[in-house]
DNA sequence: GCTGCCGGGCG
DNA sequence: CGCCCGGCAGC
């Protein structure tokens, strides 16, 4: 608890407003309320400068009204807000009242914890079951409570040393950022949310539902925790390659050029409302957040860089939006069709569609690292690359000539394979191991207009990769020519869990073959370096 | 046993 | 981050 002492204390300092009503929680909930991510530190911190102040505000809380009250002022806002939107949008919740009380008091905790108590009683039991639970081993799991319960921790901090504590942070990042977010939308949400107001109540409790989904979803990473609502394996693959969007032949220029691997919502996507911006309509009109700033915020779910492969993965959510339902599924097929069939009323006629099932669901996008690891074990590179595969349906195997791994995964294999022509992209990027090569490549890789194959010409034997058509057809049933990619996720995939960890082995010659030990100096860095061989890529 | 390369250590 | 290597696993 070193580095985020000023933040704590800074942060500490509305205390004693809520000397009255909570006085041995208020510092630990300022906190937590305000910076989540901070807040293991932020306890320990507590008995340096917090804990006698909050000692002392726990003797005179009542003779003292108002100490550090208006430098809360903006926080007093914040807070504000979100407690109208709870008076306002439910009475029946009980708990939730008792919850606040009990907790931190502050927007933070409250919007997580009252979405997923919102989903039913069996999840609200699951919720105060984790309350009570024993935290202090288990950080992955405990990291989730932490922001639902800030104070449920409260111990913790006391008894985790300090690496163990760096560590939990990064592990408890990955796995609440989605919760992070999700609260600063609903904080948003609360404030200036741009509905017709007759809708506004169903409106927010969509939010709520969907929220409690996702918090389940996050929550779901634990092994002991199989909620119902979304299981887990049916976003399985629809991490990165819906980042590729709608593969339009049009934008092949700017497809085949760009160079540096990202797949944060990729600005060359036709896909502006969908991916991170899916927020954006509940988020512009807020005010500055208070705990979390705004880069952090911004980079929650989807920005991290991803040097390498299995560091980063999404998972796709659609979720529905009509009125008092919030069904959330994996795919944009499976939410059309349980639009169609389910609101529009549409039961037999199942395949048409007029498209206006767009309009009643959005896609809703989690980070889960977890998800990554079973795909990318299989990518030959990183899954950022894989941008430039069309989102398509399965195709039929025939389709493809000669993928090396087509034969072995099956269903797994189909992003795949489709991501396959962006192993070309290597020849763009400057990899980490592919030093410069003692050898001149000439011709790097050459793109046939054709669309549909690639070739690259190396030193090695030339692999040939053919690809799907390229047609924009592909991936919209609906044909409303909208540009919303629709992230077609494979229902099918295999539990990941089964997934071998390690690649199948390039059966390629290797730069050790090639050169031998004596030539080692000419071999590409990577395979000097004992890592996957750059140079002769399989 | 050879080989590719993952995971991790070291500076 | 560059570099190296132990060790695992496929062949």
């Amino acid at each position: 608890g070193v580095f985020c002492v000023p933040e704590v204390i800074a942060v500490s300092l509305p205390l004693p407003r809520n000397a009255g009503t909570d006085p041995p929680r208020a510092g630990a909930a300022a906190a937590a309320a305000s910076s989540p991510v901070l807040l293991l530190l932020g306890e320990e911190d507590e008995d340096e400068e917090g804990g006698s102040r909050r000692r002392r505000g726990l003797g005179r809380a009542p003779a003292k009204p108002r100490g550090g009250a208006e430098e809360e002022d903006d926080e007093d806002e914040d807070e504000e807000v979100v407690v109208e939107v709870v008076d306002g949008d439910d009475d029946d919740e009980d708990g939730d009242e008792r919850f606040v009380a009990l907790g931190p008091g502050r927007a933070l905790p409250k919007g997580p914890a009252r979405g997923a108590l919102k989903v039913g009683s069996i999840k609200r039991e699951m919720t105060f079951t984790f309350q009570t639970e024993d935290l202090k081993r288990d950080s992955s799991k405990k990291m989730s409570h932490q922001h639902l319960f800030p104070l449920a921790m409260e111990e913790d901090a006391k008894t985790a040393d300090t690496k163990k504590a760096n560590r939990a942070l990064d592990h408890e990042k990955e796995n609440t950022r989605s919760i992070c977010l999700l609260e600063q939308k609903r904080k948003v949400v609360s404030s200036s949310i741009d509905v017709p107001p007759a809708r506004k109540s169903s409106e927010e409790l969509d939010m709520d539902k969907v929220t409690a989904a996702m918090v389940l979803t996050s929550l779901s990473t634990s092994p002991l925790v199989r909620s119902p609502p979304v299981r887990q394996n049916e976003g399985l693959s629809g991490s990165w390659k819906e980042a590729g969007g709608v593969p339009s032949s049009s934008s092949s220029s700017g497809y085949w050029s760009w160079s540096a691997p990202s797949d944060q919502s990729n600005p060359s996507t036709p896909s502006p409302p969908l991916s991170a911006d899916s927020f954006k309509p509940f988020r512009s009109p807020a005010p500055p957040d208070d705990g979390i700033d705004e880069a952090e915020a911004g980079n929650l779910l989807f920005d991290e860089p991803i040097p390498r492969k299995r560091k980063n993965s999404m998972k796709v959510m659609f979720k529905c939006l009509w009125k008092n339902c919030g069904k959330v599924l994996s795919t944009a097929v499976g939410i059309q069709k349980h639009i169609r069939t389910i609101h529009l009323g549409r039961v037999g006629e199942s395949d048409y569609s007029d498209g206006e099932e767009d309009f009643y669901y959005t896609e809703i996008k989690l980070n889960t690292d977890s998800v990554a690891d079973g795909l990318s074990s299989l990518a030959p590179v990183s899954p950022s690359q894989s941008l430039a595969s069309p989102p398509t349906f399965p195709i039929p195997d025939s389709s493809r000539t000669e993928t090396p791994c087509a034969k072995t995964e099956t269903k797994l294999m189909t992003p795949l394979s489709r991501s396959a022509p962006t192993t070309l992209y290597l020849v763009h990027t400057d990899h980490a191991y592919q030093a410069t090569p003692p050898v001149t490549i000439p011709g790097a890789a050459k793109f046939t207009p054709n669309g549909s194959s690639f070739s690259i010409s190396w030193q090695s034997p030339p692999v040939t990769f053919t690809g799907i058509p390229v047609s924009p057809t592909h991936s919209h049933p609906a044909g409303t020519g909208e540009q919303r990619p629709h992230t077609h996720t494979i229902l099918s995939s295999p539990p990941r869990g089964t997934v071998s960890l390690r690649k199948p082995r390039g059966e390629g010659k290797k730069c050790r073959k090639v050169y031998g030990m004596e030539n080692r100096d000419m071999w590409c860095t990577a395979c000097r370096w004992k890592k996957a061989c750059q140079r002769f890529i399989d």
